[in-house]
RNA sequence: GCGCCCGUAGCUCAACUGGAUAGAGCACCCGCCUUCUAAGCGGGUGGUUGCGGGUUCGAGUCCCGCCGGGCGUACCA
């Protein structure tokens, strides 16, 4: 068994070592939270391994001095083997450096655990992620991506840290697009076609039915005076009045569709989902809903529709108040049809009832906060008050002239297309690299067609959700190939490749990895380049915590890259298998067995593959 | 009009939510392959954090006002 505290994260150990001596200064339990929370990894390499700088407000709050009082804290910190030396610094900060034994000892610690030293959730919570939500009628494109890779790299990382996550894709699978089906089975359908190939014959009609849409024209829902789209919208209300034909016909394309959407997601890695409940799940519970609300005299009649009070609790309905205020939420329009409202706050009472959630995340763009804030607050009036209900927004995807993504003709890039493209880029890219490491003597394997094509998909894969993931969320990005594909810098690539080089070593002399997991020998911690690297590898489960905290995958992606950079530069500086002594190429080993651990596990916390070889 | 978000190096982005001298990658310049994959490593140039005030020991971060941009603003989702 490892020592228990190799288990913790390191920050959780520095505050626990701090938190005695603090308690008597801080005063409520609240406030020691607080100054605890400001011991941090240090900023600059150079201040030491971490630092605390709650010795400047706890000052204040006292009537000390900030120099002093750190030094009081300092000579009062109880013995310990963690760290090295506690220093004060400028104002008031406390620069801390961890002994290297200790760091020694932890990473054999964590060598033997198989969650690489992330503990479990205490206590474990339940969650529901909403994700990806496709129209199923239509083909993914690049507008589906972020919502459905975030959300599952969202669930990887909650279930790694041993929450319960239920996954669930609120499909579109009810909508006008199915009557645009319909109606281009009925006209426009190649039977063999058909037959042959249900998806993409369907594919091709939902495309054939959108071309004759008049210029401009979109697919929404309202009044229009194109033939076809009016022809569209009949046949989705017989659909919806339950009239049996195009029901049947809904019941054909059903299967079909979601193979089309599923070959997408596979392709991506993306995790299956525990429930693909639709809006054609939640179409028969949407009166009820709508009943309640009347009922509990929570909704009113407004205009002629149905509504909820906005976030504030107000129904506007003056011409002032309708400039100032944000609008209700409709829940049923005048034409007696429900609205994506009505269906989410079926989805949340189905999802209370079924699921038991502490929390319900929805992953949807930054454009629809509104909607979420009338949303989340009626879900509140009506009992919903204790689930966390948070909208994990996220911003657009541009393309390089920083408007919105589209094709050289200006359509929506179908999803399919642009991974093909950054596989086919990725396949060039090897074929390149391997050409000019070959020309200058390196060691590159030699690989057979089918091994390079497997290593172009995992790096045009990768390079596109790590392309992604490693924004913030929160911020517009440009969607360009040639970033994403970088070799260079903080790219799926540059990880990739890390990780097949720690691969390398051990197949170089057929080093069986088992017994660094198993047995661990001692860690030798003499080189600088040794040294931060374990700490890198320690720092794991700060990452992990961070990223879950707040729901942002890119500082696992953060994180990965200043891993991946520690490992190159003691790869350069630290031969491992030519190491001066049997204890330190042990010691190199234990080190590069568990970088390729920790890479290959928090890639997989993005969705993202490993190869052994590139 | 009102509301939300954004503005950081030539470009693309960080900055652990108020901490020290604002960091990376690309691009540009210089250097490193008879030792495990050079898709690598080291060094250098590059900043009035849109502008102006304020809050305080300390502001890219918080507050106010401008300028510029994106999005949203009841019967699409």
């Amino acid at each position: 068994m490892p020592p228990r505290a190799a288990l913790m994260n390191l920050l959780t150990q520095l505050r626990g070592l701090f938190e005695p001596v603090l308690a008597p200064h801080a005063g409520d339990p609240g406030k020691l939270a607080d100054y605890l929370g400001m011991i941090r990894p240090a900023a600059n390499p150079d201040h030491g391994d971490y630092q605390a700088n709650f010795a400047m407000p706890l000052a204040k709050a006292t009537g000390k001095k900030p120099p002093e009082l750190a030094k009081e804290v300092v000579a009062a910190l109880p013995a310990n083997d963690l760290v090295e030396s506690a220093t004060v610094a400028g104002p008031g900060f406390i620069n801390l450096k961890l002994k290297s034994d200790f760091l020694a000892a932890a990473v054999r610690g964590v060598a033997t655990d198989p969650r690489l030293g992330v503990p479990p959730a205490d206590p474990p919570k339940r969650y529901v992620i909403d994700y990806s939500s496709p129209n199923v009628a239509k083909p993914l494109h690049v507008g589906h991506l972020r919502s459905t890779i975030i959300g599952d790299a969202l669930a990887r990382v909650l279930r790694f840290q041993g929450h319960t996550v239920v996954t669930d894709n609120h499909l579109g699978d009810w909508g006008t697009q199915f009557g645009m089906l319909i109606y281009g089975y009925r006209n426009f359908l190649d039977q063999a076609a058909y037959e042959a190939d249900p998806v993409r014959e369907l594919a091709r009609l939902y495309v054939h039915v959108r071309n004759q849409f008049k210029q401009g024209d979109d697919e929404d829902e309202g009044p229009t005076d194109d033939p076809v789209k009016k022809a569209c919208q009949e046949e989705t209300a017989k659909l919806h009045a339950g009239d049996p034909a195009n029901l049947a016909l809904w019941n054909q394309f059903m299967p079909h569709c979601l193979a089309e959407v599923q070959a997408i997601y596979d392709r991506l890695g993306i995790l299956p989902f525990d429930f693909e409940h639709g809006e054609s799940f939640y179409n028969p519970m949407l009166q009820g809903v709508v009943d309640d609300l009347i009922a509990t005299g929570t909704a009113a009649v407004s205009q002629g529709a149905v509504v909820v009070p906005n976030a504030a609790g107000k129904v506007p309905t003056t011409p002032e108040e309708l400039k100032k205020e944000e609008p209700p939420a409709i829940v049923r329009k005048r034409d007696g049809a429900f609205t994506y409202t009505t269906s989410d706050l079926a989805t949340v009472r189905y999802r209370v009832e079924h699921f038991r959630p502490d929390a319900m995340l929805y992953v949807v763009d930054f454009r629809q906060a509104l909607h979420f804030k009338t949303f989340f607050a009626q879900a509140r009036r009506m009992g919903y008050d204790r689930v966390e209900l948070t909208h994990i927004s996220f911003g657009s995807v541009l393309g390089e002239n920083r408007r919105p993504f589209a094709t050289r003709s200006g359509g929506v890039p179908e999803l399919g297309r642009l991974i093909d493209e950054a596989v086919q880029l990725g396949l060039a890219k090897y074929e390149e690299s391997y050409e000019s490491r070959k020309a200058s003597g390196h060691d590159v394997p030699d690989l057979t067609d089918a091994v390079k094509r497997d290593i172009a998909e995992a790096v045009g894969v990768g390079a596109i959700k790590y392309g992604d993931l490693s924004q913030n969320r929160t911020s517009d990005y440009v969607f360009s190939y040639d970033k994403m594909l970088a070799t260079e810098g903080n790219t799926a690539t540059y990880m990739q490749y890390a990780y097949a080089r720690c691969c390398a070593i051990f197949r170089k002399e057929n080093v069986d990895p088992a017994r660094f997991r198993s047995d661990p020998p001692a860690v030798v911690l003499a080189e600088p380049a040794e040294r931060a690297l374990a700490l890198q590898l320690l720092r794991f489960p700060e990452a992990v915590d961070a990223a879950a905290a707040d729901y942002l995958p890119h500082l696992v992606t953060g994180y990965l890259w200043d891993l991946a950079k520690s490992y190159s530069v003691f790869f350069e500086s630290c031969p491992v298998l030519k190491a001066p002594s049997p204890e330190l190429r042990d010691s190199r080993l234990l080190l590069v067995d568990l970088v390729a651990r920790v890479i290959r596990q928090a890639l997989d916390l993005l969705g993202i593959r490993v190869v052994e070889r590139m």
